[in-house]
DNA sequence: CAAGAATGTGAGCATTTACTCACATCCGCC
DNA sequence: GGCGGATGTGAGTAAATGCTCACATTCTTG
């Protein structure tokens, strides 16, 4: 019994023909959710955008959702793996540095597309992608609480998985809200610093 | 020309009769959207639900949008009103006191219905209620600034905006999710704790 | 250069769903 | 009681949309 394919592709492509043709199909999608939104991205409307015919998108995709969902995958592992990258430059660093390259990671991610991100994360949830989405935050929360064990001496005593927690979820939204709402403090300075120090106040006695 | 209705009530209930069936409708809404999401409460499902019939419905609401918009409105401004309340109570309490105040009313407001916020907040915006929502914050943003200015001595040198804006945020996410992923941090006084003590560690030096 | 596998096509079907409208019923008021 | 406005009804419609399938084209391989 096949199993375990979280984006459901249906078919996997042999040629270089057809991964152009899925390629062209999860670009196509992005760029209307990233404009219009879910509703106005129709299989159809996706099909001509990416220049391939309706039955092509079928072809590899079995529904609707699972093309979202390979569209957030792909978001997602992209996020781990900058973020995966950027721990073993910044596990070593002064403190006050490791902080500050945390929260300038999370800034360089979501400006990479908020409004494609913005949507993904709205509408995974009612497509059965939240899976997804929480191991993404389980495995950012487990490598900031491994790091918060490692540097326990400069730190108040505290629960690192609890404080790691936290923390995520706080520069996670920080970071959405200033995005939507403040880019003009993403230009200087202005957020990461504002952002570090609500961190190191949470974390230092 | 008539303006300026958010929810676009289309008819004024003029009889203890349609006020009842406005209820029924919005409460039908709120429980198929909280159960099972945007898409499952369509306009009949609604109308069945709610004992009345579509027609009726459509007496009192425009549309789909407008319907879900009028139970945002509802859901925002309970909100606004409990932490305009709790405001007139805590702005004159101890620092540390005033904060819990805000954190514990935040998980308030959170536990009363999290699904129906959760499906309210990530629908909202794409029906066009995302001033609403907006206005709150804002309203929100408002009050902490005030509350900021007026403890101007007991903090370190700070933007008051700015701040509220990071806090409000900050507070908001944390609360959503913990209410939606860690309900076991709410039984006691821990997330409160933990919120508080990041809060705290953000606003004095 | 077959021949079969991989890939691509798009008209059209089945279903869903928001919404209308012609009509019925209820309620307050003279 | 009866009249007029308020309210309620629900079968039906038009449009949208996810998806299929029978067929065409392209590629690879022996």
């Amino acid at each position: 019994m096949p199993k375990a394919n979280p984006s459901q592709v249906r078919k996997t492509p042999r040629q270089r023909r057809s991964a152009e043709t899925v390629e062209a199909i999860l670009t196509a999608a992005a760029h209307i959710l990233e404009k219009e939104g879910f509703e106005a991205a129709t299989t159809n409307r996706v099909a001509v955008k990416a220049g391939v015919s309706i039955g092509s998108l079928y072809q590899y995709f079995p529904n609707k959702e699972s093309l979202v969902r390979a569209l957030n995958d792909r978001h997602t592992h992209e996020i781990l793996e900058l973020l995966r990258k950027r721990y073993t430059e910044f596990r070593n660093a002064p403190l006050e540095d490791a902080v500050r390259v945390i929260v300038r990671t999370m800034v360089d991610v979501h400006r990479v597309n908020p409004a494609l991100h913005q949507v993904l994360v709205n509408i995974v949830p009612s497509i059965g992608g939240l899976a997804e989405t929480r191991a993404v935050e389980n495995e950012a929360a487990a490598l900031l609480a491994h790091f918060l064990k490692a540097r326990k001496a400069e730190l108040r005593p505290l629960n690192p998985e609890l404080s790691a927690f936290l923390l995520v979820h706080a520069i996670e939204a920080l970071t959405h809200a200033a995005v939507l709402e403040r880019p003009d403090l993403l230009k200087g300075d202005a957020f990461v610093n504002e952002a570090s120090r609500m961190i190191l106040g949470y974390l230092r006695e």
